[in-house]
DNA sequence: AGCATAAAAGCAAATTATTTGCTTTTAGCG
DNA sequence: CGCTAAAAGCAAATAATTTGCTTTTATGCT
C-alpha cells in the first residue's frame, strides 16, 4: 500500500493549482467582479468545473486562497536605518498597497471565505514585517515597542478604517507611527 | 402622473422586507449557513425566489442587510459615573458580543458584500455609542479622548483580532481601553 | 369614492451553476 | 514494470439564477 501525505511539487496537482490561480488572476484584471464564475476559470484553466469544485469547494474558497498567495509580502521592509523611520515607510506603504482596488478586494476575499485560515495567515504575514524591523531595531541596540502594539496601533486601525470606512490619509498613518512609537518599553 | 419616492411604512414592500428578513434570522439560527440559500428563505418567507433577487441582487446582499440590522444596537451604553468605566464596560461587551459566533458571522457578512455601506454604517453604529459615552463625560465636564482615538485605540484592535486572529482576551481589551485613557487632550 | 399609474410581486421558461457517480489518467512505490 | 491511491475528466442530474411577461397593489388625482 502506497501511502502519501501531500501533493509533491512539480506533480500534477501543483500544475492544476498553478494554472487555475494564474487564470483567476488573469480574469480578475480583465473581468468585473460578478462575471468570474467557476466554468469561467475552470475555462480559462483548461481544467473541468467539477475539478475546482473538488478541490476548492466554491468560488468564495478559491478566491481567497489566491488572495493569501498575492497578499504574501515579496519583498523585506526597507532598512533606512532607525525602527521608527523604516516603520514609518512600511505603513505607508502597507495603507496604500490595502487602500487600492485590488488591496481591498483581496482582503475581502480572504475575509469572505468560510475557512477563517486565510485571515489569519495574511496576519502573520504583516506581523513577521514588522518583527523583522524589530530585529532589526535590536540588533541596531534601539529601543522600540512590542509587535503587538503596533499591530493594535498601527496596523488595525488602518485596517480597520480600510474595510469599515473610507481610507486613511497619510497624515492620519504618520499619527498613527508616531503614537505607537512613544508607547513605553516595559509596561 | 403619480411620482413616488420610496417604499412607504406598511405597504406591501415594507412587509415583504421584514417576512424576508425574519426568514433569514430564523433559518441562519436553525440551519447550517450554507444550506441558507435564496430559494429556501423565499420559501420559508412566502415569497418567489425572483422576488429576493431583484431587490437584494444576491444572496450575501441580504446577508449584509439584515445582518447590518442586527448590528444596530439597541442599548445606550450603560452610565457607570466616569469615562473611563463607560468605556470600560462598553468596550468589554462589545468585544464579547462580536467575539461570538454569530458576531462573527454577522461582521462577515457585511464585509463579504459588495455594497460596502453596511459596513460604513456599522462603523457609524459604534461611533455613535462613543459619542454618546462622551457627550456624558463632557456633561460632566470630565477631560476625554477623541472619538476618532477611541476608535483607533480600541475599536479597530478589537475587531482587527477578531477578523484576522484569536479573539481579543478580557486584559487585552482592558489594556486598550487604559492606554486610550492615557491619550493626552490636545495632540 | 373611483380611476389611472407606477412600482413591486408572481409565474414559468430559459439559462447557468453546482453536485455527483463513474471512468480514466497519472505520479509514486515496491 | 506493474500496482495503487489520489486527482482529473466526463456527463447526467439537480439546484440556483435570470428574465420576459402578467397580475397585484398602494397611492395620487379628479
Amino acid at each position: 500500500m502506497a501511502t502519501r501525505e501531500g501533493p509533491r511539487p512539480g506533480g500534477r496537482s501543483a500544475r492544476v493549482q498553478a494554472s487555475v490561480h494564474k487564470a483567476v488572476q488573469t480574469l480578475l484584471a480583465t473581468h468585473e467582479r460578478t462575471e468570474v464564475t467557476v466554468p469561467l476559470i475552470a475555462a480559462e484553466a483548461g481544467v473541468t468545473p467539477s475539478t475546482i469544485y473538488r478541490r476548492w469547494g466554491d468560488l468564495q474558497e478559491l478566491l481567497a486562497d489566491v488572495a493569501v498567495e498575492r497578499l504574501r509580502p515579496d519583498m523585506v521592509p526597507v532598512d533606512t536605518g532607525s525602527f521608527g523611520s523604516d516603520l514609518m515607510a512600511w505603513a505607508e506603504q502597507y495603507a496604500e498597497e490595502m487602500s487600492s482596488g485590488p488591496g481591498r478586494e483581496m482582503i475581502r476575499d480572504v475575509l469572505a471565505a468560510q475557512d477563517g485560515s486565510g485571515a489569519y495567515q495574511c496576519c502573520n504575514f504583516t506581523r513577521q514585517q514588522i518583527e523583522t524591523i524589530a530585529e532589526r531595531a535590536e540588533e541596531r541596540g534601539e529601543f522600540f515597542p512590542d509587535v503587538e502594539t503596533v499591530m493594535d496601533g498601527v496596523v488595525a486601525p488602518i485596517m480597520y478604517r480600510i474595510l469599515f470606512g473610507g481610507a486613511p490619509d497619510a497624515a492620519h498613518v504618520e499619527r498613527l507611527v508616531r503614537a505607537s512609537l512613544a508607547a513605553k518599553p516595559a509596561p
